[in-house]
DNA sequence: GACTTTCACTAA
DNA sequence: TAGTGAAAGTCC
């Protein structure tokens, strides 16, 4: 509107009003920060940007509201520079909104986990190429002839590929495109995956698989936000029932997102996937190269890969068009980050597909304590497969009391356990020997004085690595050569190992078999590529007793195994962990779910010292719901709050008292809450250790509410009480159902 | 006194 | 988060 009244100076020197936006960059504000739009430049939301921020240019997200007008306009800086790049869209810019309130975590670190790839958001560059251009070359040689033939059809070719296909050198080419025989023209670069076809192969689902897919079917044919929780044992043909999902919903023309807790172990999973789509999925993780994750993430917002299958962090990927989310291994841990944004990625995929309006599939052989109250509250529908596929038989499994079978002297195998590992690898089958705890043995101390090897950095017992000749702190990554001497009397040769890993299980077992095959499967020995290696081997039967940690739960096949034998079943189940019980039940399932599957006769024997203990009788006696129905209500008893309900805040604190002053203020803020625990180095999160943080401070409360109002008050003192601050919202289906 | 490490603060 | 400057700690 004009204003006649304006004198000429006010014309003359006003300032023009600039186009002000607000911008989410990746710094922990509570709010966006507002940026001047450039004369001739137009920013829709979600636009990616570049803007200055203090010394430095970062990448930003135009983001949703009018502007800020309580910024000072002499504060303002202008956009650097918006990228040639779909922006992100309205359901996604709702997500990222949700997930930082939510978390209680600033959006621009929310809205940074869905810009981690730097150079996706300038297109990717044209390869050359070269078409025919209808000309004869002047001299037509043999090798002219033979590239001349192969590109009569007037199709582009990159130079090399040419060469390539007719079997010449690539001068030969260089030679026609001089005399103007080829044209050079821009290609646009080649998807990373083919796009996968749902009818690649036929599926041969029967029984209770083919009823499981149909339901799942229907909810997607109907359309709309729904979440089923597929629960059956290992083997009985889950992934199998949700292929069948993917394929309907890449039928629809929507993309699929799967997400996996690890994915740099899954080789095996992206071969199935290919026998049944005949291409392989697009993969996200964080050890992709660079280049490949820029390429993935470009590819998935511009719609051309269709499936995905990926880490926790390939949620926050800018799909064109997302239509599926399946959450495998729905209980494990690994979909948890413990780190800056403290989220579950499995109750994130819910929220995605809630605010987007689609399905969710979890999938799990022992489903989280949470999505089994949700089942029986009614928010998720649970499909139970009953049976193994293909008539695959679950191992007979026994406890051997530790009290009653005692190993020899210095040893830590029940003779009963060494009984049947003998007899097995007598037929010639194989062993596995599960024992959740690396290295040689987890505490040494000296036998003169007593001392007990400690952290310097965090106060945990160091591990002695009897491979790598090291003492190694668990937690904080903490390391030195194995002294043998007493850093405290300097007594030489008086350090004794106390209690047993793996790799002091293997001696044992070597000392017994001394020409069985003995192999060690720890995550700390050799890499994912050895690893792999050391599968397949096992596979093809090339050891004989195979003793591992936690890793060898994950999924893998071993065929020819039918004993399996939990050394200390225990372990776990006295942490202070609330969640102990149900860890120890789902670990001790999957391990014991990996024999069985060769349709032989085969054995599970778990030694412990508590045999009448819920979980190992839940475990011999197979029936988990009975397992799950007394956890629950021993959590209630606990006072703990209703399970789904769980709402838990971290208060990281250097001293004990430092973490019971924080406890007091909580009560104080929030009286509506109940259980209060300090936990030791131990159970707090890695990312806390490096902090230096060795207290850990675990609310489970029953109002999101309060607990949100209490950790703002905190986070609005000083620095130094809000770095003693780390907020970790577990779970609260009733906020997003 | 030179150099390194730690800490608090700021960004539109 | 990443860059900065001031303050505190370390070394010869």
């Amino acid at each position: 509107m004009k204003d006649d009244s304006k004198s000429l100076f006010g014309e003359l020197f006003e300032t023009p009003r600039r186009k002000v936006v607000p911008v989410l960059v990746p710094m922990p504000a509570p709010t966006a920060y507002s940026y001047a739009v450039p004369d001739g430049l137009t920013v829709e939301p979600g636009a990616i940007v570049q803007v200055p921020l203090g010394p430095r240019q970062v990448i930003g997200v135009v983001w949703d509201g009018g502007e800020d007008t309580s910024v000072d306009p002499k504060k303002l800086r202008e956009i650097t520079k918006v990228f040639d790049c779909p922006p992100l869209d309205k359901d996604m810019r709702t997500f990222l909104d949700w997930v930082a309130a939510y978390t209680l975590s600033p959006p621009g670190y929310v809205a940074r986990m869905a810009l981690r790839a730097p150079a996706a958001f300038d297109p990717e560059p044209m390869i050359e190429g070269l078409r025919y251009a209808g000309y004869e070359p002047e001299r037509l040689t043999p090798a002219r002839q033979k590239v001349l033939e192969m590109a009569a059809d007037g199709l582009s070719w990159t130079k090399s590929g040419l060469a390539h296909a007719s079997g010449v050198s690539t001068s030969v080419i260089d030679g026609l495109v001089k005399q103007g025989v080829f044209e050079q023209v821009f290609l646009p670069p080649p998807p990373l995956v083919a796009a996968p076809d749902p009818d690649y192969a036929e599926n041969r689902l029967a029984g209770p698989q083919k009823e499981a897919a149909e339901e799942i079917l229907d909810s997607l044919r109907k359309g709309g936000f729904t979440v089923s929780l597929i629960d059956g044992v290992t083997g009985s043909g889950k992934t199998e029932v949700y292929f069948e999902a993917i394929a309907e919903t890449l039928k629809q023309g929507k993309q699929v997102l799967i997400l996996l807790p690890e994915i740099a172990l899954t080789a095996n999973f992206l071969e199935r996937f290919q026998d049944r789509f005949g291409s392989k999925p697009g993969e996200w993780h964080s050890d992709l190269a660079t280049r490949t994750r820029e390429k993935v993430w470009r590819q998935v917002a511009t719609g051309e890969i269709r499936v995905v299958a990926g880490a926790r962090s390939a949620l926050f990927l800018p799909f064109e068009n997302l239509g599926l989310i399946i959450v495998d291994e729905e209980h494990d841990p690994a979909f948890k980050q413990e780190d800056r944004v403290f989220y579950n990625a499995r109750d994130m995929a819910v929220v995605r597909a809630r605010i987007a309006n689609f399905p969710v599939v979890l999938v799990s052989a022992t489903p989280s304590v949470e999505s089994q109250v949700n089942c029986i509250a009614g928010r998720y529908t649970r499909i139970h497969l009953p049976t193994r596929f293909a008539d695959a038989a679950m191992p007979d499994l026994h406890l051997i009391d530790m009290r009653r079978a005692p190993p020899e002297r210095g040893g830590f195998l029940s003779p009963i356990l060494l009984r049947s590992v003998g007899k097995a690898v007598e037929r010639g089958e194989q062993a596995l020997l599960f024992l959740n705890r690396r290295g040689y043995a987890p505490l040494t101390l000296c036998r003169v004085c007593g001392h007990r090897f400690q952290c310097p950095q965090c106060s945990s017992w160091l591990v002695e690595h009897r491979f790598r000749g090291q003492i190694q702190c668990h937690q904080c990554g903490y390391h030195e050569p194995t002294p043998n001497s007493c850093p405290e009397c300097g007594t030489l040769d008086h350090l004794v190992a106390c209690g047993p890993g793996v790799e002091r299980i293997a001696e044992e077992v070597e000392k017994h078999f001394p020409d069985a095959r003995t192999l060690v499967l720890s995550s700390d020995i050799g890499g994912v590529k050895r690893l792999r290696l050391e599968l397949e081997a096992i596979a093809n039967g090339e050891a004989d007793i195979v003793i591992g940690t936690q890793l060898v739960a994950k999924g893998h096949n071993f065929p020819l195994m039918t004993l399996v034998g939990i050394i200390d079943a225990d372990i776990g189940l006295s942490n202070g962990d609330p969640r102990a019980a149900e860890r120890t039940f789902q670990l001790l399932s999957q391990v014991t779910g990996r024999a069985g599957r060769t349709g032989r006769k085969s054995l599970g024997l778990l030694q412990t010292f508590q045999p009448q203990h819920p979980v190992m009788q839940a475990i011999v006696s197979g029936d988990a719901a009975a397992f799950y129905e007394r956890e629950i209500t021993e959590r209630e008893r606990a006072q703990l709050p209703p399970y789904g309900r769980l709402v838990s805040i971290i208060v990281s604190a250097d001293t004990r008292a430092e973490a019971e002053g924080h406890a007091r203020g909580l009560r104080q803020a929030a009286p509506h809450e109940s259980g209060i625990m300090i936990l030791g180095p131990a159970e707090a999160p890695l990312a806390l250790i490096r902090g230096r943080h060795r207290f850990r401070l675990l609310v489970h409360g029953r109002r999101n509410s309060d607990m949100q109002a209490f950790v703002r008050s905190m986070l609005e003192r000083g620095p130094k009480e809000r770095r003693s601050i780390q907020v970790q919202v577990d779970v609260d289906p009733q906020s997003f159902l």
